[in-house]
DNA sequence: TACAATATTTAGGTAGACCTAAATTATGTT
DNA sequence: AACATAATTTAGGTCTACCTAAATATTGTA
């Protein structure tokens, strides 16, 4: 029953993961945009991974894919590392949030599960990884997320921010500098209806964002 | 100038690198011994390791292999990679000796330069690794290794063992056992010519190790 | 020095994970 | 309802790193 997962397989279980949370199916071109891959490479791998055994994703021409349990239980394994491993590079070697991502994703496919196991203990098995998002349990349960996107706050509601989604470097140390990282306690002071744009306050300073960088933060209302 | 090294790659040049720090060159058998491969794959990507540009290694038909000066750089630093990662398992998540080599066996391929740097820094740039072996220089050389094998020595001489060369659990956790790990004082009781057996002291304990063994232990005469 | 044993290489394949170009199916308008 | 556009799949390759079987070198020894 143990099927041996190569590295791109893992990807694409972990990415079908991702792109399926929102309880759609994922498109060809949707994966291979997220795995810098042509869309013909992507029907290939998703029929070979429906008529594995046990198969790890359902699949119907033209209709997308989605994981099955198995390929979910082998999703949230990946997911599991990655986000340990971000937690164990920013509180052991001292990495900063905005530089882990890369190294977690090469990391993430070659670690036993005696790594896994000991960098989590030696952690305390934290719940969260340092960008917020929940690190899926021992067990390869995904925790239940309260959370709400920041964008779907109006004025006057705050917030506490619980997780900002985004691999991208740039963004992340853009926050940072506006003090919008997991923790932080947030106000609404405006909301503009046609270009979704929010105006946020965090401590003294107000600042702007729009609906692309607030879909992609997670808060928790207060 | 960049070539970008598979993980096989990586791993040919490593072990031509073992192979050949005797003087002589790899033989093709010896390597696909090593490298758990058939002899005529390894003749394959010796053949393309020598023609590459530029030449990762020397390469006559039939002569063996040896490592170019580039091919030399590039096998220190998976060395250096594999015995920083084992020296980091050891000191910061109590890996026992003989359960690092498999670990680090794996990551050795995919840790950044960023990653190398923060935990030779964290460990205080070790000289060592856990089983003694030395852990080439940030510039890729490796240390004049000034001890000789416990297969040398002979009655009343006496040495601090220094290093034991050997993947294998099961050896590891014996020689640990008598107490033979680096760092370890001996003494040489006997030696029995005809199946070069030498009897050992450490402590007050002593017990025969064949050729076998002592061939594998390296050690600082006093 | 000749020849058997051993080591190595050549020849011809396979499997995984890609790719491009061309064909097909879905979809969104008008 | 028809058709252009977009999404997806099929067809046909490539490249890497393997493999086995067969051919060829090398070597040790009679």
């Amino acid at each position: 029953m143990e099927h041996t997962l190569t590295i791109s397989i893992q990807d694409y279980l972990k990415n079908i993961y991702e792109l399926t949370s929102n309880g759609e199916t994922a498109s060809t071109n949707a994966l291979a945009r997220r795995l810098n891959v042509s869309a013909p490479s992507v029907t290939g791998m998703v029929q070979k991974l429906a008529s594995s055994r046990p198969a790890l994703v359902e699949y119907q021409k033209h209709q997308g894919v989605t994981l099955t349990k198995e390929g979910k239980r082998a999703a949230l394994e990946v997911i599991r590392h990655h986000r340990l491993l971000e937690a164990w590079l920013v509180r052991t070697l001292g990495y900063a949030w905005d530089e882990v991502h890369e190294e977690a994703e090469r990391l993430e496919h070659v670690i036993s599960e005696n790594f896994e196991r000991r960098i989590a203990a030696a952690m305390g098995n934290p719940a969260r990884d340092p960008h917020g998002e929940l690190i899926p349990t021992a067990d390869l349960k995904m925790p239940l997320d309260d959370s709400t996107p920041l964008a779907m706050l109006r004025p006057k509601q705050t917030g506490i921010v619980q997780s900002v989604k985004s691999p991208e470097t740039e963004l992340l140390r853009y926050l940072e500098g506006l003090g919008l990282v997991p923790g932080a306690q947030i106000e609404i002071l405006a909301y503009s209806p046609f270009d979704h744009n929010l105006t946020i306050k965090i401590g003294r300073k107000s600042f702007v964002l729009g609906f692309n960088i607030t879909s992609r933060i997670l808060v928790e209302e207060i």
